[in-house]
RNA sequence: GGUCCCAUCGUCUAGAGGCCUAGGACACCACCCUCUCAAGGUGGCGACACGGGUUCGAAUCCCGUUGGGACUGCCA
């Protein structure tokens, strides 16, 4: 049977990078046996959700290339839930409770126990009304396992669990409820999701049973994602959101690698995956089960090699939306292709996200040079005035071809003792405003002998 | 507190009883290259949490300890 996957995510925020890791594991397993990969989104909890979440979710899932067979919206399947809902509450696994939440917790301070429900109403025998909600439960005796393909088969007694509320007083189903129930309509074969939902396995098994659900679907909890504490990745504290490494210039393709690497590797020990590599070698048994830290720096690092593995045109064109509004400081009338595919292969060695394009160009389409206090200061030094008079001088007459703009800087310099190291130093920092950059003598190449000059003279005139 | 999960270099991992003197990648350090900064090249530092077993032999199996984490919502 051809595997059905589902992600479903909880409109409740950005699209998260922990979430796309589990996105991208189902899609795997789908995608490798011609099954179907679901995307659904689950807002049942009408006050949490904005619609703009869900646009949000659906351009991150495009930008990095998760396509999806199916999309359903829990929003829109009511009916599925209440019918479900009768169904439990008529075979009396399911009844009404009245409880506000601080009845149930002063009742818990009260008899010193463990917080949570104490399942009060059971037996109370109420009916459906204003502010009632239904509760499944679960059987006193016995336990139910979990098997999963990367846990092993964690036993929970149902002594343990105490009865969750499936609708709430306000009629909307709880995601307990609606994900079983969706699981078993979309008739979904194997569940990839964060860990952080086993303790909640139980549950669905039970109720899933309770629906008649028949032959159970594949667990597989992947570890979640930490942060450098060791703790949960959090929208809170954490930056997690893909949009973000999506502005930062990260390219999708390498942030899909770097994620399927965080609890799994490939069998020959390549880091470096394709998409296709990932169908051809993925099973998703082979996950860790220990919780991984989402490591920037080496993401970092697998992109700026990915960049630099582009040829110049595509990193050219993959570039582009970092050289206009809002990204680019500069006019958009003042941007000149030819100029920037001049420097753009030696750009390209120096970047490690897209967006730090920007500043390594910068000088050569702002009015001014983009002047950095530190930079000036650290090398307008006592001998600066000299050296910018004599290098003025020479590039007033010098070709305009690099290799001569080399040759006179070295000249420039040795009139005054300087060693090229440092004779370069206050005309890049007078041309482009930083000490770091681009090959010098190319930069003043593309500005051209009057831009060049014009802020030659202009910084000699500030010393 | 309770339930459950987890434990190899700083980080991500390879490792399914002898192939391990524990391999790779990122990070870090040194050197080389060099007009700055990167990139690149070479080399280096660096781990089986601890204690008991089982076994001729354990990073690998079992138990315990310690440490970390998730969950414990009319959130998902």
């Amino acid at each position: 049977m051809a595997p059905r996957t589902r992600f479903a995510p909880s409109p409740t925020g950005f699209l998260h990078v922990g979430g796309v890791r589990t996105a991208l594991y189902n899609w795997l397993v789908a995608r490798q046996a011609q099954g179907a990969f679901i995307l659904r989104i689950e807002d049942t909890d009408a006050a949490r959700n904005r619609e703009e979440w869900v646009e949000g979710i659906f351009d991150s899932m495009r930008w990095i290339g998760l396509d999806w067979d199916e999309l359903y919206r829990q929003s829109e399947r009511g009916a599925l839930y209440v019918d479900a809902a009768a169904k439990l509450e008529a075979s009396g696994l399911a009844y009404w409770c009245d409880c506000a939440r601080e009845a149930v917790d002063a009742r818990a301070a009260a008899r010193k126990g463990p917080p949570g429900y104490d399942g009060f109403c059971r037996e109370r025998g109420l009916g459906p009304g204003e502010g009632r909600a239904l509760r499944f439960r679960p059987p006193d005796e016995g336990a139910t396992i979990v098997p999963d393909v990367i846990r092993g088969a964690p036993s929970f007694d149902h002594a343990t669990l105490d009865d969750p509320v499936i609708v709430r007083s306000s009629g909307d189903p709880m995601f307990v409820l609606a994900n079983v129930v969706d699981d078993l309509d979309m008739r979904i074969t194997h569940v990839i999701r964060g860990e952080e939902h086993l303790p909640t396995t139980p549950k669905y098994l039970l109720l899933w049973d309770a629906l008649g659900g028949g032959e159970h679907p594949t667990f597989a909890h992947v570890p979640v994602l930490v942060n450098e504490k060791r703790q949960k990745l959090s929208k809170r504290r954490d930056p997690v959101a893909l949009e973000q490494y999506r502005d930062e210039g990260y390219l999708p393709e390498v942030m899909l690698n770097y994620l399927a690497l965080l609890g799994w590797s490939s069998p020959d020990g390549e880091e470096k995956l394709t998409v296709e590599d990932m169908l051809a070698n993925f099973r998703i048994e082979d996950v860790g089960n220990s919780p991984a830290f989402f490591d920037v720096a080496k993401l970092r690092a697998f992109n700026g090699d990915a960049i630099r593995a582009l040829s110049s045109d595509e990193f050219i064109a993959r570039a582009a939306p970092w050289l206009e509004a809002p990204h680019a400081p500069w006019e958009p009338e003042a941007f000149d292709a030819v100029a920037f595919a001049r420097l753009a292969p030696l750009v390209q060695e120096r970047v490690f996200r897209l967006a730090e394009v920007t500043a390594m160009v910068d000088f050569v389409f702002l009015e001014e040079a983009p002047v950095d206090e530190g930079s000036w200061i650290k090398a307008m030094k006592p001998h600066a005035s000299a050296l910018l008079d004599a290098v003025i001088a020479a590039y007033e007459i010098c070709p305009w071809e690099a290799e001569h703009l080399k040759a006179a800087l070295i000249e420039a310099g040795e009139g005054l003792e300087l060693k090229l190291k440092v004779a370069q130093a206050p005309v890049r920092v007078a041309v482009t405003g930083r000490t770091v950059g681009p090959p010098l003598f190319e930069s003043l190449e593309v500005m051209g002998r009057e831009g060049v000059l014009t802020r030659l003279r202009d910084a000699r005139g500030r010393l």
